[in-house]
RNA sequence: GGGCGUUUAGCUCAGCUGGGAGAGCGCCACCCUUACAAGGUGGAUGUCGGCGGUUCGAUCCCGUCAACGCCCACCA
């Protein structure tokens, strides 16, 4: 028997907070987490894109963890091998800046101020103490990671793969260290990769300047954005095609302010149209002169010292800022007449990703990566299909950047990071890549003065090895120990697709070059996280959404399930909290369904016998049976957004507006058999509903799941997900069902529209032709009436007469009449049957128009034409019904 | 300059390689009906960006224009 004081045991409201604390330990204290053999005898594998180690969780690590979560959990359930790899990146630039920037706010000193042994005690020591806050974030929402396997980007492991793939590549002619522009970014005094700048529109001036022609009155006009690069200027080159100019190929002119004598010569890159047809060359710090002073055999001239000030290549200029030195220089040509006129001009300007500040060309002694070979390869498995993106379209982004590399500038002029496992002797100058920190002697000649690069290694470096270095390459003990033959490749990188070139193309490249085989299957790239409106979440729009405050205010559930709810082939996810309110209600609405029945469920076993089921039951199972499939196909398509909609609306209009409603009168009856099996169904279904959901809000579920389970029942996270079953598909019923829907429906209409409450019973009248329509309405007459809210229910065929008192609506097969003791405002009557009959008729006459046109009925397939010949039938049916009860009213 | 993407209800978005448009939120009306007011029932709302084309039929395919967004690129 139902009991207030049972069901008062439940709260009104589901707690998630409670839930969160309860659960994550449990599973992760039973090993779930781990992986082990499932019926399936297959593995499947996530390596988490390692967050930086300074990192704080934000709206879009969320996501990464709620769809990694999602695909492991789902994986688990159905009975794979899974693992779910997670680790921290040390992140060479960011960490390095975040200490450097804590030392001078405490003790006012530069990293400069300390031997390099020294500031990278500090570093490790603030990574001990600060770093890795993330890790327990990723907790909060619910990750089940295996964190017996996390592994930091500097452990030992890591360093291992890093030195090994390094000395692989030197020794086989791929590093090589040469002079060559970079991005160098004067606040890092480093190198910085292609990548790593960002090109912002900056609104500067074109100086036009005279060049003096040697042995000549003539002058030459320059126009530059740059002119205090003038001081490393070795050349004048115009178009050869320029006839106003190629004649002066081959003469010299003098640079103003250094009066240095430069050869004027003739490239094709030179645009003629372009500004004044002549151009500056300054092969150190501008890309393309570079380009043109490799052709031309031309000098370079480095005018910059590391923090981009200028160096002693001019006195007068020496340690000036760009800025300032343009100043000086310009009031100096404009002195000398040599400034003819300035004009204002906006151009795209590089600035450091991580510093935010101008970077300046500049030519250095860096490590490169020749990776033209790598990438070939790398191309042809994903062409091959090998490695699939999800969506497809994102392998166009992968393309553009890996079918024409450049070369990888690899060294980074930091402290923090990977150093560059290349020594020289000082003795017999010989240089060796070797996987020894510390070598005792030069293998050429034997003595023991060696010197390691002072660099270290671009932090994407190790990151390119990371599937390979987290799984135990290269040592064959880690190896096996971790099952790097039974995970590798892996299954399914998730990431978003601003890194698609940073990451993805670089493990692409090199672990298969370092190991031979794909690092992924699956590329599935989800969408960046921006706020409501689509805009980027920023502090300076301070639009930012904590997932962590979420977490406190709507649950993890909730959140995981507007992120996956947002999730399948879109580039961009609208996070609004509105809609992360709105799933906590739809996990409250789980909560309380599961408050409903769960009075019920001692009375029963959760066991379904199929011959036993009545139509409502066959219809629930059907319609979970249906939910099923499209979980998950959706859920190993990497359609969240589908596989979402779809339960929602199964628990939401099938569960709980029906089936739990037509089960209450049955619930509170007299019939003990009905009542069992019923209290069965809802079990059985209930059972099913949060395994379907479980890798999606684990906690609710795995929480209800704990008051639902037999004994023999595992946790639901190492439960099996429910797949779909031929068995359960019940067509029949769930043709008569929407019937049903249908009626119940319009009888609601009705007595909405003359505001009949729902403590008012109500008699109701249905005539309907079909006669097994009728039988079946009559058998439904209990779940009918208490839906509809009715008292007294005729049903006849549309022969008999229709009550005299009363008010009218039609579907498509039955009319609906609602019988009224009191006066009955006609007017308002036939106007409501006249706005719907004049709809209907619009309908019929499209149907109409269609099915006379010939080339439809020749052309159309056999089953399109018959659903508009059935379409038809139906809705001249309930023309004729509205026709002739507005007849009778009249 | 090159490439990609977006444009559907007030807002945010779905629409399965073509058969006459859906969801959530919001809005309006009525309801504290013993699972849930974080709820229930009912309701309104769209020239599916513009213009052409293919087709019996186009939100969906093709062309074109427009607006917005993103990525790449050395524009002196």
């Amino acid at each position: 028997m139902t009991t207030d004081t049972e069901l008062n045991e439940l709260p009104k409201t589901f707690s998630p907070e409670d839930s969160q604390n309860k659960w994550y330990d449990i599973w992760e204290k039973s090993g779930a987490f781990k992986p082990r053999q499932g019926k399936r005898g297959e593995t499947y594998c996530i390596i988490m894109p390692p967050p930086n180690v300074t990192g704080r969780l934000h709206a879009g690590h969320a996501l990464d963890a709620t769809t990694q979560d999602i695909l492991t959990r789902f994986k688990r359930m159905k009975g794979y091998e899974t693992l779910w790899l997670p680790g921290m990146d040390h992140a060479g630039i960011a960490t390095q800046s975040v200490v450097e920037k804590m030392v001078y706010d405490k003790e006012k000193k530069t990293r400069h101020d300390f031997t390099r042994e020294e500031f990278l005690k500090k570093i490790w020591e603030w990574k001990d103490e600060y770093g890795g806050i993330i890790a327990n974030q990723q907790r909060a929402i619910g990750a089940s990671a295996d964190w017996n396997y996390a592994l930091f980007t500097m452990d030992k492991n890591a360093n291992d793969a890093v030195k090994k793939a390094f000395v692989d590549y030197y020794n086989e002619g791929l590093i090589y260290q040469a002079d060559y522009i970079v991005n160098w970014d004067p606040e890092l005094r480093s190198a910085i990769s292609d990548a790593e700048v960002e090109h912002k529109e900056v609104v500067g001036a074109f100086y036009h300047i005279l060049y003096k022609v040697v042995g000549s009155a003539e002058q030459l006009e320059i126009a530059t954005t740059r002119p205090e690069t003038m001081l490393g200027d070795t050349a004048v080159a115009v178009n050869p095609n320029d006839d106003r100019f190629k004649h002066l190929i081959g003469k010299k002119a003098i640079v103003p302010i250094i009066d240095r004598e430069v050869p004027i010569i003739g490239d094709t890159h030179v645009d003629i149209e372009k500004g004044t047809g002549c151009l500056k060359v300054t092969p150190g710090h501008d890309f393309n002169d570079f380009e043109i002073g490799k052709r031309h055999n031309l000098k370079i001239v480095n005018i910059l010292n590391e923090d981009c000030t200028l160096n002693n290549t001019h006195p007068d200029y020496q340690g000036l800022s760009c800025q300032d030195a343009r100043k000086k220089i310009l009031e100096k040509l404009t002195e000398q007449g040599l400034l003819v006129k300035t004009e204002s001009h906006t151009h795209q300007v590089g600035h450091g990703e991580r510093s935010g500040i101008i970077i300046e060309p500049r030519v250095s002694k860096q490590w490169f990566l020749n990776v033209q070979e790598m990438a070939k390869v790398a191309v042809a498995a994903v062409e091959k299909d090998q490695t699939k993106f999800y969506p497809k379209s994102w392998e166009n982004t992968y393309f553009a950047w890996i079918r024409e590399p450049k070369n990888w500038c690899i060294s980074r002029q930091l402290w923090w990071g990977h150093r560059i496992p290349v020594f020289t002797c000082s003795s017999c100058k010989h240089s060796f890549a070797t996987e020894d920190d510390h070598p005792s002697k030069c293998p050429k000649c034997s003595k023991a003065n060696l010197i390691q690069d002072p660099d270290v290694l671009d932090t994407w470096f190790s990151s390119g090895l990371w599937p390979l270095s987290t799984l135990g390459w290269p040592s064959k003990e880690r190896m096996k120990e971790k099952g790097f033959d039974r995970f590798y490749p892996t299954s399914t990188l998730v990431t978003g697709y601003d890194i698609i070139f940073f990451w993805v193309a670089r493990m692409m490249m090199m672990c298969i070059k370092s190991y031979g085989d794909i690092p992924f299957k699956h590329v599935y790239n989800h969408a960046l996280i921006r706020d409501k409106h689509g805009r980027k979440m920023s502090k300076s729009l301070g639009n930012g959404i904590d997932p962590l405050e979420m977490i406190q205010k709507y649950g993890a559930d909730a959140l995981r399930f507007t992120l996956a709810a947002g999730s399948g082939y879109n580039r961009g996810l609208n996070l609004d909290p509105e809609r992360i309110e709105g799933y906590r209600n739809f996990v409250n609405k789980i909560w309380n369904a599961f408050r409903f029945i769960s009075p019920f469920l001692n009375e029963s076993d959760g066991k379904v016998t199929h011959n036993k089921l009545d139509h409502h039951e066959r219809w629930v199972l059907s319609e979970l049976n249906s939910v099923t499939k499209i979980m998950n196909e959706s859920t190993n398509e990497y359609r969240f957004d589908d596989a979402c909609a779809a339960v929602y609306s199964f628990v939401y209009d099938k569960f709980c507006s029906w089936f739990i409603e037509l089960s209450k009168p049955i619930l509170h009856g007299e019939d003990i058999a009905k009542k069992k099996e019923r209290a069965a169904v809802l079990k059985f279904t209930f059972k099913k509903t949060m395994a379907l959901l479980h890798p999606f809000i684990p906690y609710i579920t795995e929480d209800i799941w704990d008051k639902l389970k037999d004994k023999s029942d595992s946790l639901l996270i190492s439960y099996e997900y429910p797949e779909f079953d031929e068995k359960y598909i019940y067509t029949e019923d769930q043709e008569q069902m929407n019937k049903f829907i249908d009626v119940v429906s319009t009888i609601r209409n009705l007595r909405s529209s003359v505001n009949i409450p729902p403590k008012e019973k109500a008699s109701i009248a249905l005539f309907c032709d079909d006669e097994t329509l009728r039988k079946y309405f009559k058998n439904q007459s209990l779940g009918l009436s208490e839906m509809a809210k009715a008292n007294e229910l005729h049903i006849e065929s549309k022969q008999k007469d229709r009550p005299r008192k009363s008010i009218m609506s039609a579907t498509t097969h039955t009319e609906v009449f609602l019988i009224l003791d009191g006066v009955v405002n006609i007017d308002q009557q036939l106007a409501r049957l006249n706005k719907d009959l004049l709809k209907t008729e619009k309908d019929v006459q499209k149907l109409e128009d269609k099915l006379s046109n010939e080339n439809f009925i020749k052309n159309a397939p056999p089953e399109v034409l018959d659903e508009v010949k059935g379409k038809f039938r139906q809705a001249r049916e309930k023309v004729e019904s509205l026709q002739a009860t507005i007849a009778r009213l009249k």
